[in-house]
DNA sequence: CCGGCGCATGTTAGCGGTAACAATTTCATG
DNA sequence: CATGAAATTGTTACCGCTAACATGCGCCGG
C-alpha cells in the first residue's frame, strides 16, 4: 500500500491506483467509453483516494473553462436574485459553473468587472438589460462568445434575449389607474440615467398618458438606483408637497410602492380611495401587504431558467463548432390588479386577474 | 505589422509585440519589478492586442486559483444577499474572485456544492452557519483551507468565525416583550430542522420565557425554509386559531413578522395593542413597515466584509506559508423597539435604542 | 487460418502561464 | 579602470489535464 500523499491527489494518482492510464482515467470521469470493469476500478479509486479533478487544469488543456458569466445590478431587494436562482439551477444542469458579478448599476463597473470575468474565459456570458457602453458592447462582440440579454428587450441585441418591454409594464399601469377613473396620474422613479429600464418604465407611463389624455405627466424622480423601500417614501413625500391633488402613482417598483405607500399611512392618506398606487415586479411583500399592492407581474425566476437554458444550448453549439442563430424570447407580463388600487368592494367585480397576459 | 491573430492573444503575442520575453510580460502584469520604459511597452502591446490573461493558465502554474468559495442557503428575501455583497466588495479588494453557490437549506446540497465548487481549487471557503454534515466537515479538515464560519457561534468551530448568537437573538426579542407586559409569548418559526439558525432562536425563546416564569412555551412551526411573507401570514392564522389568548409573538425572521403582521391586520387585530409582534434581522421592510416592526438588527452587510477580509489575511498568510490561528468575531445584536411592539406613545418614553448593543 | 475492422487503452505533445534559477547589464565605489 | 552587488531580463521545466493519434487485441467472414 502506498503512503498516503501530502499532496492532493491528482490523476496521475488515480490512474496509478486503478492500474491504468492517465488518459483511461480522464476518458472514465467525463463518460467517454470504458470497459465497465476498468471504469468500475477506476471509480473505486477516485472515491479512496478522494481525488478531486483540476478544473483549471481541464480548462486549459480542454480550451473549455465550464464557466458562464452572469452580471447583474445588484442581489439585494430585488428580483434580480431570483433570476440569478434561475439562471443557476438551468446552468448546474447543464454542466456549467455560473461565475456572477454585480455592477451595482454603475456601468463603469460593469466594463471592469467585465475584463475581471474575462479572464476566467466564460464560454457564454448573461448580461441584465440591453444598454451597455461602446466598450462593453466591443469586447464582447470581439470575444465572439454566446451572449443572451435579459430584462429588456434591445432594439438591436448583441445576441439571444430573454426578457420583456418596460414600456409596456410602464404603459400597462397607468392604462389600468386611468381604467379605474383616475386623472391625476404621477409616475415616481429614480433620479438617475443609471437605470435604462427604470427609465423605460416612466417613458411607457408618459405615452400612455398623453394618449389617455391626461396631461401633462407627474414625473418625480428621487434618488439612485438600487432603488430601495426608503426611497419610495421619500419620494411620496416630497411628490405630495409638489402635486398635492394626486390621485394615483405608478411607481418603477413594488419596493417603491411599499414605501410610498407606508408614507400615505402615516399621514392618513387612505389608499386606495384617495390615491391609487400600482407597483412592478410583484415582490413578495406585494402580495403580503395590506392593502395588497397592484403590480406588473413578471416571472423573475422564469427569467433567469430560460436564459440559462438557452445559453447553455449556445454553448454546446458552440463547442460542436457551431452558432446557432440568436433567440428572442419575450416573457408575458401580467397586470395583477390589487387592494392599492381597486376599494375591497371593487375588487370583487374585478377578481384579481392571474392570467391575464399582456403584450 | 503582425495579421490580426484569429486566436485570443497569448502572453508570447505580447511578447514578441513588446519585443521582450513571456516572463518578463508576465512579471509586468503582476506588479513585479519591471524596468519603467519596458513595463510601458508592454502595457502599450497589451492594450493595443486587447490581451487578457488567463486565470486557469496561470491557477494551474502558479497553483493559486485566486478564487475564494462561498456557500450560503439562498439569495432571495434574505439578509444572506447583503452579506454576499459584503463578502464579495472585501475579497475584491484583496484580488480574489468569488465563486458562489446556494445551498436551498439542504444539506446534501451543501455536500455535492462543496465537491463542485472544489474542482476550482478555491483558496479559501466561506460557510453560513456552524452545522455541517459529518462529510463536509472532513472535506474541509483534509483540504486544509482556510475557512471561516459566519450567521454563528459554533461551540468547535472549523476554523475562523463572524457570527452572533441566534440563541441571544431570541432571547432578547423575548425579553423586551416580557418587559413590556406582554404574559402570553408564542414564536412562529419554520417546521423543519433545516435551518439550524431559526431553530437556535427559538430555543434563546424558550430559555428566557422559563427564566422569566412564563411558561409553558408556545412554538408554533410552519413551513419549510426558505421561509418567507407567506409562510408568516399562514403561520399567524394558525396560531391564533390554536392560542387565541396569545398577546406577543416572536418571529424566526422580519419577514415572517411582516406576514404575521399583515394576517392580524387582515383580522381587524390590532398591532400591537392587542398583539405585539417582533422580528429578526432588521430588514428594509421592517423599517418602512406601518406599523415598523420591532427587531433584532444584526449587520447582515457587515458580516460578510469582516468574513471576506478574515478570509483575504488567511488566504495571504496561507500563501506565504503561514497557517493564522483562527480568529473569532462576535457581531453585535441590538434589540430596535418599533410601533409592532409599542404604542407610539409609548414609543416616545423608549425612544428607538439604536446603540443599544447586546452581548 | 488469415487480413482487417472495431473496440479499449496507451503515448505524445501541448494548453498558457509561473517558479526557480541563470545570464546579462548597470552602476557605484575603491 | 577594475570589480562586485544590485537591477533587470531570459531560460528551462513544469503545473494537471485533454486532443489527437498510435497501439494492441479479439473476433468476423472468406
Amino acid at each position: 500500500m502506498a503512503p498516503p500523499l501530502r499532496r492532493a491527489p491528482t490523476m496521475d494518482d488515480v490512474a496509478a491506483a486503478a492500474g491504468v492510464s492517465k488518459m483511461t482515467v480522464s476518458r472514465a470521469l467525463r463518460g467517454a467509453v470504458v470497459a465497465a470493469p476498468t471504469r468500475a476500478r477506476i471509480m473505486e479509486a477516485v472515491s479512496r483516494l478522494g481525488y478531486v479533478p483540476h478544473a483549471a487544469a481541464g480548462a486549459l488543456a480542454s480550451r473549455r473553462s465550464g464557466f458562464v458569466a452572469a452580471i447583474v445590478p445588484s442581489m439585494d431587494n430585488s428580483n434580480f436574485a431570483e433570476t440569478v436562482a434561475g439562471l443557476e439551477a438551468a446552468l448546474r444542469q447543464a454542466g456549467l459553473d455560473l461565475l456572477l458579478g454585480t455592477t451595482l448599476y454603475s456601468s463603469a463597473r460593469e466594463e471592469e468587472l467585465l475584463q475581471t470575468l474575462m479572464r476566467h474565459r466564460p464560454e457564454g456570458i448573461v448580461l441584465t438589460g440591453g444598454a451597455h457602453s461602446r466598450r462593453v458592447a466591443a469586447l464582447l462582440s470581439r470575444s465572439a462568445l454566446p451572449v443572451v440579454e435579459t430584462w429588456d428587450l434591445p432594439a438591436s441585441p448583441i445576441g439571444g434575449v430573454v426578457g420583456f418591454s418596460n414600456r409596456a409594464a410602464g404603459a400597462v399601469m397607468t392604462a389600468h389607474l386611468a381604467a379605474i377613473g383616475r386623472r391625476r396620474i404621477a409616475f415616481l422613479g429614480g433620479a438617475s440615467r443609471r437605470d435604462p429600464r427604470g427609465e423605460e418604465r416612466g417613458r411607457g407611463y408618459e405615452e400612455t398618458l398623453a394618449a389617455s389624455g391626461l396631461g401633462p405627466p407627474l414625473v418625480f424622480r428621487h434618488g439612485q438606483p438600487p432603488l430601495s423601500m426608503r426611497h419610495g417614501a421619500e419620494g411620496m413625500a416630497r411628490l405630495l408637497e409638489r402635486w398635492p391633488e394626486t390621485d394615483a402613482v405608478v411607481c418603477a417598483s413594488d419596493l417603491i410602492a411599499f414605501g410610498a405607500i407606508g408614507e400615505c399611512q402615516r399621514r392618513g392618506i387612505a389608499v386606495p380611495e384617495r390615491i391609487a398606487i400600482g407597483g412592478f415586479g410583484d415582490f413578495e411583500v406585494s402580495r403580503c401587504a395590506v392593502p395588497a399592492i397592484s403590480t406588473v407581474a413578471v416571472d423573475a425566476r422564469g427569467i433567469g431558467e430560460r436564459a440559462g437554458a438557452m445559453l447553455a444550448r449556445a454553448v454546446a453549439a458552440s463547442r460542436r463548432g457551431e452558432i446557432l442563430s440568436p433567440e428572442r424570447i419575450e416573457v408575458g407580463l401580467r397586470l395583477v390588479a390589487r387592494g392599492s388600487s381597486l376599494h375591497p368592494a371593487h375588487l370583487e367585480h374585478h377578481p384579481i386577474r392571474w392570467n391575464h397576459l399582456i403584450g
